[in-house]
DNA sequence: CTACTTGTTATATAAGTTATAGAACAAATG
DNA sequence: CATTTGTTCTATAACTTATATAACAAGTAG
C-alpha cells in the first residue's frame, strides 16, 4: 500500500492517513487480516510523530475498521456498519452532493462520477468457481 | 428558509451554516437573487456572534455562491464551478464513498442513496410551457 | 444632508484542536 | 529475558474556533 502525506496541506495529517487507509480498504488493496505498519514505523517513514499515526489508528479502531493488538499491531477487520452509521453517512453525503449541485455540476454527471468511483472500489471478494 | 444550528456539536458553527445554505441552494429553496439575512440578524437569531456568521458568508462568497453588498446584504448567485472544483470535489467524494464501502454498505445501495439525494435536489428551474 | 443599516476591518481573549516531544508502562513474541 | 508493539501521561507551541468590542465604509431612506 502506498500512502501519501501532505504535511503542509489543510487536511490534518491523521485525517489524511485515516482517509487513505479507508480508501485502500474500499479498493481491496487492504483486505480482512491485512497488517498495517507499526505506528512508530509509519511515523518514521513520513518523518512525523508516532502520536499522529496513533490518532489515525485510534479513529479507524473506533470505526471498527481495524483491530489493535500488542505486538501484532494493527489488523484490518471488515465489519458491517453499526446502526447510527448509515444515517450519519447519508447526512454527510447530502451535504457533499448539495455542494456539487449548488456549484452547477449537472446532477447526472455527479451521479455518473459516483458510479465510476464505486465501480473502482468494488473488489471481487468472491472466487469465480 | 429554516436553519438549524447545534451549538454543542462537533461541526463548527460557521460550517453548519455554510452547509445548510449550500443545501438550501441545491434544494431550490434559495435561488439566484434570494437574499440572506443580515449577519447581525442571523447571529441574533441563534444567539451567536456575528463574526461567526460572517465567516460562513465569507466561505460562501469565496466559493462563488453568494455576493455581498453593503446595505443590500448577501445575495445568492448561481455560478458554474471553476476548473479546480470538479476534481477537488471528486477527491472528496472518493473518500466519502470509500468510507461507506469500507464499512460494509453495499455499493448498489450507496449509489441508490446518492440518486435519491440528487433527485431531492433537482429543482425545476425551467418553466413548463 | 443626516441617520440608519449593512458589510468590512482590527484587536484581544479564551477554549479547543493539531502536532510534536519525551517518558514510562503493559503485554505478547521470539 | 529482551524486544517490539500498543497504551497512557505530561508538556508545549501553533493554529482554529468563537466571542467581544470598537471603529470604519458605503449604500439607502427619510
Amino acid at each position: 500500500m502506498i500512502l501519501n502525506v501532505d504535511l503542509s496541506g489543510e487536511v490534518p495529517i491523521y485525517q489524511q492517513l485515516r482517509d487513505q487507509i479507508v480508501e485502500a480498504i474500499a479498493e481491496g488493496v487492504l483486505i480482512e487480516g491485512s497488517l498495517l505498519p507499526a505506528t512508530r514505523t509509519l511515523a518514521a517513514d513520513f518523518g512525523i510523530n508516532f502520536h499522529t499515526v496513533n490518532k489515525a489508528y485510534d479513529l479507524l479502531r473506533r470505526q471498527g475498521l481495524i483491530r489493535l493488538n500488542r505486538k501484532t499491531g494493527a489488523v484490518v477487520t471488515t465489519t458491517v456498519a453499526a446502526p447510527p452509521f448509515p444515517s450519519e453517512w447519508t447526512a454527510r453525503a447530502r451535504t457533499l452532493l448539495a455542494e456539487a449541485v449548488a456549484r452547477g455540476l449537472p446532477a447526472d454527471e455527479v451521479l455518473t462520477t459516483c458510479r465510476s468511483l464505486l465501480d473502482s472500489f468494488v473488489t471481487p471478494r468472491e472466487d469465480t468457481p
